[in-house]
DNA sequence: ATTAATTTTCAAAACATTTTGAAAGTTTAA
DNA sequence: TTAAACTTTCAAAATGTTTTGAAAATTAAT
């Protein structure tokens, strides 16, 4: 395998695994292209390497950088617009976190809590059922959420202080 | 809001949930349905709660005993199946934590080990940057992976015990 | 063995998401 | 200003995914 053949591999995969996790995959190849790049690209050649249209890339980067993940450089005397991701993955894991927190977690749990504590006068067996099984999801996704802010607030490297900690 | 408002909301936040974290609508909201459900519901009560087909209530229930986290369940003199999900929330988190790990995390985990390490030769910025930017995700993913089936293993109450621990 | 109840399969249809490309918009330099 | 370089937008096309429904398969009782 030469270096394109790997890069290519490795671009094509993370777009997979973009897929698999609700992110599209022109946004996980460009994320990928960025993270192996050792320059700021600018939209032409992330267009050209990636085989995609114009207005797929601006989308995309635009996606990107509302994640927090990739950022514009501007180049002196450059009229163009140049990209690079975030390259530490500590950071990058806090990025992504809180912004599935924010945008997926927490309206999640304001409508578990709301479920949870209505309807209270139903006393049938499903309604009970319905009340129990509900709050025990709302206890458990806020204790999950906790964790999460928890964890991110502290960032550096907090995945391998987490692994020293449950190894003991 | 009554009951049946109510359930109706959940299903339909969890089937939305589900989408966003690559997991399909119907499958989501049939196992949100058999959460809240006090007794074990046949396909036909699926079918009609949810308005779906048979074969897609089929479908979604086999790839949900695939995950491990809804059970066939018999009952004496009836010739219809009935489905159960797992309520146990930790061992439902864990169930998915280690499906995922196994479906996803370990197959990219070995691209990036093969990428990573292949094209030795290739001494050019962009090829260096490449390995070097391959390996850290190698190692990262590689932790993170460990990371959970450490903490799975152990699955009773994991979540409570790690809040406690990073809390101090 | 035959029948009736039930589940599974899978091709076609419906639906949803992504991508394109060209027009409109913006920015900078002259 | 105007013009050139570049980016964004968005409707239509392409692509991808899910759902349906009816036929085939399975299962269990008679």
């Amino acid at each position: 395998m030469e270096f394109g053949e790997a890069k290519n591999k490795f671009i094509q995969t993370w777009g997979a695994l973009g897929s698999q996790w609700g992110i599209n995959k022109t946004m996980a190849q460009i994320h990928a292209l960025l993270m192996v790049a050792p320059e700021a690209l600018s939209m032409e050649e992330i267009m050209e390497e990636l085989h995609i249209s114009r207005g797929n890339a601006s989308m995309n980067l635009r996606a990107l950088m509302d994640w927090g993940i990739v950022y514009k450089e501007l180049k002196p005397g450059e009229r163009r617009e140049f990209f690079v991701s975030e390259k530490d993955l500590d950071e990058l894991a806090v990025k992504i976190a809180q912004e599935r927190s924010r945008r997926e977690i927490k309206p999640a749990l304001k409508v578990l809590k709301d479920v949870s504590s209505f309807s209270k006068e139903d006393n049938s067996t499903e309604a009970k059922t319905f009340r129990e099984q509900t709050t025990k999801l709302y206890d458990f996704v806020l204790k999950a959420d906790n964790m999460i802010e928890k964890v991110t607030e502290h960032k550096d490297n907090w995945i391998a202080r987490l692994v020293m900690k449950i190894m003991r």
